[in-house]
DNA sequence: GGGCCAATACTG
DNA sequence: CAGTAT
DNA sequence: GCCC
């Protein structure tokens, strides 16, 4: 792969007539990402990226200033692992893959020969890696949190029960240790599918010139789902809007015992933009499953579709392309003309929007060939 | 030594 | 605002 | 963590 970056990163100086900033090769590194439509074939380096991805999962659930960047730069060594069509066997070689310095480089020795690395087996055997692990797989529960219960001495979740060191939990962290082990679970996306069946079916009742559109890992086709996101807009040609369909909605499907709990609300249930988070159920005996319900304005369905469905990386990968061209992408759309502050890069005006009512169009001006849902998985 | 893969919503 | 989430 |  590198040969790639290479390259890339050859014209860009050509272009811009200076060295390439390091800044510049993240960039021309995660930008053609999108764009690069190769399967991804079977990973002969698999081993490799089974242990680095443990150690991915460490640094997540764990407070502190460098985790967050180092779970970025396992993320980015992994990315190149994966693409390596080579067995990896050789330190020189691991170091040559963009994102794989030298650290990283001794860790993939130590897989390739022994199998596993002495940094991931000490950090398991930590008492505070595991227990902060355990409590922030609560839902509503981060590092922050787990690290401070940690230090307050609780150990379990029954310590976290029980109250233990006066700990208070908000409602939806009450509700994600009630349905812990539920929600650790994926789903069959058939089960997504038959949940989905039944609101579409009961939000339809409410109106039926309603879409709406199962997103996530089930648009991409994957066999199974870790949660349930529904879109929904409708067409206002006619005038008419879907204002206040989680008003009607969010009840019926209390009513039929399809939602169970909530764990946070629209702000205001009567605005073309809502988002709803809670759990759902295909019947009293299924499991628990996070659900999300999105409302959308009609125009931005395409920029929502395009979002909600991802995955992340290659979601990442388009707004990043967009910000190079001159763009700025999210859910509701392309724009144009965006203003960041130069020093915090932080938006200061919105910019004109450029299109946003179909996928199609946004990946059209962007230059990036068209991908059916299911072909833009660049993770795993 | 310092910046890095976004942008935005909800809760307390 | 900080923390958690998508 | 990596890269400049």
């Amino acid at each position: 792969m590198s040969w790639l970056y290479q390259r890339q990163r050859k014209t860009a100086k050509k272009r811009l007539g200076h060295p390439t900033s390091w800044r510049m090769v993240n960039l021309l590194h995660l930008r053609w990402i999108c764009k690069d439509q190769r399967p991804i074939g079977p990973c002969v380096n698999q081993d490799i990226v089974d242990e680095l991805n443990k150690l991915v999962g460490i640094h997540e659930s764990r407070l502190g200033g460098d985790d967050k960047w180092k779970v970025l730069q396992y993320r980015k060594a992994i990315s190149s692992i994966r693409k390596e069509t080579a067995r990896i066997t050789s330190l020189s070689q691991a170091q040559g893959l963009f994102g794989v310095g030298k650290k990283t480089a001794t860790k993939i020795m130590e897989i390739v020969e022994n199998g596993k690395t002495k940094r991931l087996e000490y950090e398991e055997q930590l008492d505070d890696t595991r227990v902060c692990k355990l409590f922030s797989a609560i839902y509503g529960v981060g590092p922050r949190l787990a690290w401070q219960w940690y230090q307050l001495g609780l150990r379990t979740l029954q310590d976290v029960r029980e109250g233990k060191a006066g700990v208070k939990l908000t409602p939806a962290q009450r509700i994600g240790l009630e349905h812990y082990d539920d929600l650790q679970l994926r789903m069959p996306r058939e089960e997504a599918g038959v949940i989905f069946g039944r609101i579409k079916e009961i939000a339809l009742a409410i109106d039926p010139e309603l879409d709406l559109q199962l997103m996530g890992s089930y648009r991409r086709g994957q066999p199974n789902c870790g949660d349930i996101d529904i879109l929904i807009t409708r067409p206002d040609m006619d005038g008419r809007t879907h204002k206040g369909i989680m008003r009607k909605l969010l009840p019926a499907l209390h009513e039929k015992d399809i939602l169970t709990k909530d764990l946070s609300m629209p702000h205001d249930l009567d605005d073309l933009e809502a988002k709803y988070m809670g759990l759902c159920r295909l019947g009293p005996d299924g499991k628990m499953r996070r659900i999300d319900i999105l409302a959308v304005p009609y125009a931005s369905w395409g920029a929502a579709l395009l979002y909600f469905t991802g995955d992340d990386i290659f979601n990442r990968s388009m707004r990043l392309l967009a910000s190079s061209k001159g763009y700025s992408l999210n859910q509701r759309g392309l724009y144009k003309n965006v203003v960041r502050d130069p020093k915090t890069r932080v938006k200061t005006v919105t910019g004109t929007l450029i299109a946003s009512r179909t996928e199609e169009d946004i990946f059209a001006i962007l230059g990036v060939p068209w991908q059916e849902p299911a072909q833009r998985r660049r993770a795993k």
